[in-house]
DNA sequence: GCTTGACCTCAAGTCGACTTGAACTTGTAC
DNA sequence: GTACAAGTTCAAGTCGACTTGAGGTCAAGC
């Protein structure tokens, strides 16, 4: 089981073949070569499509994750880049974390406006002190997508 | 101070005028007319638009934003939509936390190959169970950036 | 030897959230 | 009364990460 074809990796990692030429195209995997057309891979393949999952997750683009592997395909991060981004997620959770009390006080709080709820507003300041809102011009791409139904 | 044009409420909530017109044109927020030509907001656009910025912080898209706002721009959420995604936020919190920690792990690590060292086969199954990867085609539709300087 | 299903290429399309550019208008300051 | 900064419209462009479609190729099974 060393080598799959496009197939079986598309099946174990749950990354549809489209998505893998593109990722080949882009440079951020390899194909070992073909059998006949068939794309056939290393099951190395699979961690590193892990790895990329957990970059994306991470919040770096295709790009940056690319540049994390070395000519040979190896893992091969700058570690002090590391050390930013895991401090970034680490504010990361803090904003989600007030994020997730402003949602469930506004679930449960009966007031009838929000607006008008101390609470409310003192979440909101929180918030905002946080810099989650009032972020001047730099805030994220575009929405993160909760991953919905597996 | 009730009575705020596009300019100010631009520099008071950091978004630039194109995006306020874009949200007014696609509904999220109004205007309560002009001065001249000038768009004059009341002074709650700030707060609504503090509301959308948190919203698109927790994966709301504009459009799910918008439909969060009742008639009469009031913030309306349905409670039990803001309490699944409250619970989303948490396993996102948890997903980050597992990141976090292996790229500190990656960072401090001095095997000279991540894919052999023990632990970081361990720290990626964890992921892996909390489907950080391997998550079969409905991940975050794209990357985003973590907010950079101010 | 032929069918079939899974792959292939390449160009173009999609999606959300904005931004940009060209050409025009206006209130305010001098 | 004129200059000018800051607004305006509208269409089109951008970005990342893919997906889709049309038309072609191939290895394995019958």
């Amino acid at each position: 089981m060393r080598v799959l074809d496009i197939g079986e990796v598309a099946e174990r990692s749950g990354v549809v073949p489209s998505t893998l030429r593109y990722y080949e195209e882009i440079g951020l995997i390899a194909s070992l070569g073909r059998h006949g057309l068939r794309r056939q891979f290393d099951g190395d393949v699979l961690l590193k499509l892990s790895l990329i999952a957990m970059g994306k997750a991470a919040g770096f683009s295709l790009e940056e994750i690319a540049g994390m592997f070395g000519r040979d395909g190896r893992p091969e991060i700058p570690r002090d880049q590391l050390r930013v981004r895991a401090d970034e997620l680490q504010r990361q959770m803090v904003e989600l974390r007030t994020l997730r009390d402003v949602l469930r006080h506004v679930a449960d709080c009966p007031a009838p406006s929000h607006l008008e709820c101390p609470t409310f507003r003192k979440l909101m300041q929180a918030a905002s002190r946080e810099r989650l809102v009032y972020r001047p011009s730099s805030g994220p791409r575009s929405g993160r997508k909760a991953a919905s139904k597996p």
